[in-house]
DNA sequence: TGATCTTTTGTACGATAGTACAAATCACAT
DNA sequence: ATGTGATTTGTACTATCGTACAAAAGATCA
């Protein structure tokens, strides 16, 4: 890949900037964002603390850039899979093509971004514990349409469950994914090392599987009225 | 409930000290850790920084506090419920009930601290996604028991499921529960305003229902091998 | 080579962080 | 009423934060 200099708008060593994007989207995905400071990027990048200032002006229009970033190739990728996914015939498979065509480009990198998918996940999951304010606005604007394709598109292949579980069983799905990045190492711990809570491979067929079972779940209105809330109450 | 005296170790005026634990517990909830000053503290809890230090010493002994308050009520009602779960006959209904005892006090109170169970449950989801060192050590001790404690009873109610399956389900389970309590007007928005993500006992039963059901799943290795991973490729 | 623009560096400034500590205040036993 | 220990207040210290800005360095083209 011969980048050629163009004179104008590109940059002479983009190197710089790429490395300080990099180093900032580890250390606010592993710590959030309030806690790591402007020098521990520039330092993590082998950069001064003024070139973030000169590429990104603020520590907010840092976090901004990584989201511009990734949200495009990521939402693409997701739509690309997605309409393959609602090719396939079979409702069963289909259903499990559509959650595996939403899982899939969260784990696995979205584009030339070398391994950008796991760690742009595990940022946005970081972000919106934290509330952060400048994440939650280009979530709600970049993310919803996908959202609701992609619940349209399963609501199409189960349409005897409400669209409101679906909702609630997308959000469980889209929770567990963030979890799974979150703490990959609780899974490990809790099954004594008999699994690997960092293997991708892993995890997505795991989520997947447990996922479509999910969303085949009986709707909740209709779920067997004649036996439910016993043994456990729900207030002491 | 009239509390005495007792001349020494307690103290005289006990309001203050919990008005800070449950503004520290709101704030760090909401925010997170670093986002949240101990003036912050303070101001919502009609207290003068300095009694903050005064009473827990520093930010991190605040926050120690109140994993102590939650742990153990929480794991006590936990493992109260899961005992008297673990007493039902019918495994369909078994199960259910023991997702129930691990779900239900998560959502509400732990006992007579105050709606404590969701808002401690959000503060600990919030804590797990920013990788607090202090939070991390005390989940590891204090919870790693009740987890497998519920991993036991789902395996014994569907012994034909390895092990590792039902730890990544159960994994999946609490992070769905962890992003359902963090951010409860997401399903709010994308069911139009269908379903309220803000009310525990919609999400209660949602999320019983639907980790009910993937906790049944076929296991992974004997999933229906004969069509898996078509339509969806793995790699770009 | 020298002019010009982009990038990097070094440093500094005001704001705010966590925490320490002495003084003031309070509650209660005597 | 007064002394005593617990609590609250007020303030100050040092460190670090985000960011600004001038100077240095690098690159490009006449």
């Amino acid at each position: 890949m011969v980048r050629k200099p163009t004179s104008k708008e590109s940059a002479r060593k983009p190197n710089m900037r790429e490395a300080i994007l990099a180093a900032a989207e580890e250390l606010f995905a592993t710590n959030g964002f309030n806690a790591v400071s402007v020098r521990d990027i520039a330092q993590a990048a082998g950069a001064n603390p003024g070139s973030v200032t000169y590429h990104f002006k603020t520590k907010d229009g840092l976090l901004l850039e990584i989201y511009r970033r990734h949200c495009g190739p990521m939402n693409l990728r997701r739509s690309e899979l997605l309409a393959a996914a609602k090719r396939v015939r079979d409702l069963q498979d289909r259903l499990e093509a559509i959650v595996r065509a939403y899982v899939v480009p969260a784990f696995t990198s979205g584009s030339d971004l070398a391994g950008g998918g796991a760690r742009f996940t595990r940022l946005r999951a970081v972000m919106s514990a934290e509330g952060n304010e400048v994440a939650r606005k280009i979530i709600a604007q970049t993310f919803d349409d996908t959202s609701h394709a992609f619940i349209d598109a399963i609501h199409e292949s189960l349409p005897h469950i409400p669209r409101t579980d679906i909702v609630w069983r997308s959000h469980f799905l889209l929770g567990a994914l963030y979890y799974s990045l979150v703490t990959p190492d609780r899974v490990s711990r809790l099954s004594r090392g008999e699994a690997d809570g960092s293997d991708p491979a892993n995890a997505i067929e795991q989520l997947v599987q447990a996922t479509v079972a999910a969303f085949q779940a009986p709707a909740l209105d209709q779920a067997a009225p004649t036996r439910r809330r016993q043994a456990v109450s729900n207030k002491t």
